[in-house]
DNA sequence: CTAAGTGCAAATGATTTGCAGGTAT
DNA sequence: ATACCTGCAAATCATTTGCACTTAG
């Protein structure tokens, strides 16, 4: 576990405790593979992986753990249409992504030009913004070779 | 129905004739709503308007149509977690969008900073960049003010 | 002890699909 | 005429919920 991932885990188990919610196995375990996984891995992957160490865990269980766990303000949520969600348990706040259409495989760009866009928004609009997706569809360079 | 409307309406049903696919009643209601709507109607939204002029219309109808005018480049999606989603029209290529958490209501924002992003995705990911969604969430001017 | 959490199965809600008529071309 | 469409109802698929049992604090 890289000392990101370590730092990551520790944070979202501190804050689940300062919350008064119990800590068990199986939702610190939930956190582990947020913490850790850089792929954004979906409730079914993250339940699928789980079950070597928790043979009877259930989607539900997972379901309403990333609820949580999102509703601590340690998880992002990328909502995919058609498929189901994503999570990103690393970057806990709203950042841009990139998803491959043909694997669908996600990837965090860099993103100079982000910076000024919510300031211009709330002056054009008059909205106050609470958050905001931005998500780029297209070929990743390995699938491009492919073809 | 304003100029722009009509023009977006003919740009649609010429679009569907050259398909060569046919140009039924319900078809053509769907691309007028679709052509004159500002509001970026759901399914259920088009199809419950509809039901005036076809009272026997079903979701399903809609449904297909949607997808088909999609594919046609004629309509553009915005998938909203948890609700459904909603179809825009008048603009059928991707741009950005506010949407209200109170009301939903959505909005088009004017963005200039969003010219150059397409291209820096590129260069940074090595992704080939097909298409993008950008959407804002925040509370509108009017909800504001209801508090 | 007891409020919270878990696993299971059933419920939900948006969307899709199979089928038996209709209808545009 | 006939391939495409429609409306209906049943089927999916991701997600949520009710319930009886278990467990963390």
């Amino acid at each position: 576990m890289s000392l990101l991932a370590k730092e990551r885990y520790a944070a979202m188990a501190e804050k689940l405790k300062r919350s008064g919610l119990k800590s068990t196995p199986q939702r610190l375990a939930i956190m582990r593979v947020l913490a850790e996984s850089k792929s954004h891995p979906s409730v079914d992957e993250i339940c699928r992986f789980l079950q070597r160490r928790f043979p009877g865990i259930s989607k539900a269980t997972v379901y309403r753990n990333i609820m949580l766990i999102k509703s601590l303000g340690e998880a992002y949520e990328i909502a995919l249409a058609g498929a189901g969600s994503h999570y990103d348990g690393r970057k806990p706040y709203p950042h841009p992504h990139i998803v491959c259409l043909e694997c669908g495989k996600i990837v965090d760009p860099e993103l100079e030009s982000l910076r000024d866009m919510t300031r211009e928004i709330t002056a054009a609009s008059g909205f106050a913004i609470k958050t905001f997706r931005l998500d780029f569809f297209g070929t990743c360079p390995a699938c491009r070779k492919k073809k």
